[in-house]
RNA sequence: GGGCCUAUGGCGCAGCAUGGAUAGCGUGUUGGACUUCUAAUCCAAAAGUCAAGGGAUCGAAGCCCUUUGGGCCCA
């Protein structure tokens, strides 16, 4: 039982109260109180002003005259505010060794919401001509860490990543190889995705401006891409494979992995588009247009003011929406699954077994990854598309809300760190773009990161070993990217500047991390195993009550950011967590106090933290090195 | 032309879903705290017409309407 627990009693009795009053159908809220102001805080009697023709006031007088008569265990008193809030206090003895004696366990911070549903997790996505950029890193860790969240509230969950290999943008580097006379192997050893992106395909897409007729060789190649069997299909395939397994290799360095990836190529060739293309026509979905601009198209009716969508075109060819319903129709395991699975070639980290579909026969294994609700991580620039395929499912599939696209801004660059890429931009933020090799990778990111930690560990800790250093400085520099892409709002633009961006100070991963090097010292220095066999009398110092009580917060923020798939809720939650043990650390000792009780009592509390924090931050993908 | 997002101390953000107490945090600035369980830390000060205007409400940063600035999508 955590914190939960006194919000339910308050709860259940002032219903009860309430009912005695015949004013039951009041939703009121029993929240956890702003500093200053108790423990828990009630604005009922704002809610009853009305009706009772009395000032909250005086309610909140009466209310908490009738709970002193409440059965309670965990409420020492309530208490009027005269600002009208009914407040409550607790009797931290025995709340706090509820909520101590949950963190103990395993399941703590578990909440009961999927109840063991499947769920599917879409992110990543990147088409697999380049290497992944730090705009790229924002929607890899919302997806990760929404998935994470999700399974710690009791889903079932399948992240997958979707390869686009059959673009346009891998028809480019394909004419560059061909036509340009790149050679496969990247010089100097340079990771083939940054060598895709940084040479073959910027460089192609310049000539494409300076010579219009190349326009014809890159649509050929696009058409013979198209053709599972041609000469270009297998080179394609070859290459993007190649590039893709580079974009992996960093997504698993950053904590991130999948349980399938699925092959844009291989959903065209499926014929799962055609199986839902007559679906669509039979449920009047899609409409055959007869005159108007879209004359011979079949396209999707838009609502009200919308305009109506082509799906395909006149001349036969489907427009790429048309590849995201089926594959959206796939998710949600409406239709019959026409894929093989195996497992990809190199092991992920961890012990999650990464599949990728695949439609040849010899691999007879079947699979199941889809979900009975879908989140797809896609930046809300894609928002217009995402809201047909959001109508369209919701059609087909009888639970609402089964389809969810979770949307996010961009990240831009700061006008100075354009300025270091070559773009001048008058003191605005620059859009990035591949194209124009307007990008940060998330690799040089991740390096840059990791030199600056290491130097820093080093000079805290001359003694430590390069192996140790280097654990550490990996699990920093992940912790700093992942808390930067995941603390803000989904709707805000990051504005991301390389020297601004990384700081190690302040809201920063680093500084939770710091936190818990601190609890882990304390831990160790003590020689001694924490147990939940102390007296929890001795701790009543505030800055010890605020601690519990933000231990105790833990799934309630669970059940908060998987509600609302918010991964920030959980980011904040760490920040205030790793503040009250701050404040505890700075105002209590916990070792050779000469009172071995209260040593004991406080050792217990530090461990309690140190359990949850590492909880939390698992569900944010970081890791807490013990020394830092 | 239509649509989506956004505006809160110098800068970056939280709070808005579900209106109610004293609008919080980081950074920057100024000053202070390492012989102490690690100073990637802590304490203090200065700094806010919550974009502007209007509306409903006993009560608005939050809800509704209008306008403006910024970003994006569609045409």
């Amino acid at each position: 039982m955590t914190f939960k627990s006194i919000l339910d009693e308050i709860e259940n009795n002032l219903k009860k109260i309430l009912f005695d009053l015949s004013m039951s159908d009041v939703e009121f809220s029993v929240e956890p109180a702003k500093p200053g102001f108790g423990d828990v805080s009630s604005n009922v009697s704002f809610l009853l002003a009305k009706s009772l023709k009395k000032s909250p006031k005086e309610i909140a007088e009466i209310l908490s005259e009738k709970y002193s008569s409440c059965t309670s265990t965990l409420v020492l008193k309530s208490d009027a505010h005269p600002s009208g809030y009914l407040n409550f206090f607790a009797n931290w003895t025995k709340l706090g060794q509820l909520i101590l004696s949950e963190s103990y366990l395993d399941t703590c911070g578990d909440v009961e919401l999927g109840n063991g549903s499947s769920i599917v997790v879409e992110h990543t996505s990147v088409n697999p001509n380049k290497a992944l950029h730090i705009g790229h890193i924002r929607n890899i860790i919302i997806g990760d860490t929404v998935s994470r969240i999700l399974g710690k509230a009791g889903y079932k969950v399948n992240v997958l990543n979707y390869i686009d290999d059959s673009g346009l943008q891998v028809a480019d580097i394909i004419v560059g190889f061909k036509h340009f006379g790149y050679a496969e192997e990247p010089p100097n050893g340079k990771k083939f995705d940054h060598y895709c992106g940084d040479d073959v395909y910027v460089k192609t897409t310049e000539k494409y401006e300076v010579d219009s007729s190349l326009e014809e060789i890159r649509k050929n190649v696009l058409k013979e891409l198209e053709d599972g069997d041609s000469e270009t299909a297998k080179f394609g395939d070859k290459i993007t494979r190649r590039v893709l397994a580079g974009q992996l290799e960093t997504c698993w360095n950053f904590g991130v992995t999948y349980d399938c990836l699925n092959f844009e190529s291989q959903i065209i060739r499926s014929g799962l588009w055609s199986e839902i293309f007559e679906k669509l026509k039979e449920m009047k979905l899609v409409e055959f247009e007869n005159e108007g601009k879209n004359a011979g198209c079949w396209v999707i009716r838009g609502d009200g003011k919308e305009e109506d969508k082509v799906i395909v075109r006149s001349n036969g060819t489907a427009t790429y929406i048309a590849k995201d319903i089926p594959y959206a129709a796939w998710k949600l395991g409406l239709l019959g699954d026409p894929f093989n699975y195996k497992k990809y070639k190199k092991p992920q980290t961890g012990n999650r077994i990464l599949w990728q579909t695949t439609l040849k026969e010899t691999a007879k294994i079947s699979k199941n990854f889809t979900g009975e609700k879908v989140v797809t991580v896609i930046d809300s620039r894609q928002a217009n598309l995402q809201k047909i395929i959001t109508v369209l499912m919701d059609k087909f599939k009888s639970v609402p809300d089964a389809y969810n696209h979770l949307g996010y801004e961009s990240v831009t660059l700061s006008s100075n760190t354009a300025k270091t890429l070559g773009l001048e931009t008058d003191g605005k933020q620059a859009q990035m773009s591949g194209r124009k090799g307007l990008y940060v990778s998330a690799d040089s990111v991740y390096d840059i990161l990791k030199e600056k930690t290491k130097e820093e560990t080093k000079k805290r800790h001359p003694e430590m070993d390069d192996s140790e250093i280097e654990i550490i400085a990996h699990s920093v520099s992940v912790g700093t990217i992942r808390y930067e892409m995941i603390k803000q709002d989904l709707d805000k633009i990051i504005t991301f500047d390389l020297t601004k961006s990384l700081s190690l100070e302040g809201d920063t991963s680093p500084y939770i991390q710091y936190t818990h090097a601190r609890a882990s010292r304390i831990l160790e220095k003590s020689g001694r195993v924490p147990t939940i066999d102390v007296d929890f009398t001795l701790l009543k110092e505030n800055s010890e009550l605020d601690l519990i009580k933000n231990i105790g917060l833990f799934n309630l923020q669970v059940r908060d950011a998987a509600n609302n798939l918010s991964p920030k809720v959980i980011a904040r939650y760490c920040y205030d967590l790793a503040v009250s043990f701050n404040s505890f650390y700075e105002k209590s000792k916990v070792l050779e106090l000469g009172d071995v009780e209260l040593e004991n009592s406080r050792l217990c509390l530090v461990n309690s933290f140190k359990i949850v924090l590492e909880k939390a931050l698992d569900l944010l993908g970081i890791q807490a090195p013990d020394r830092m």
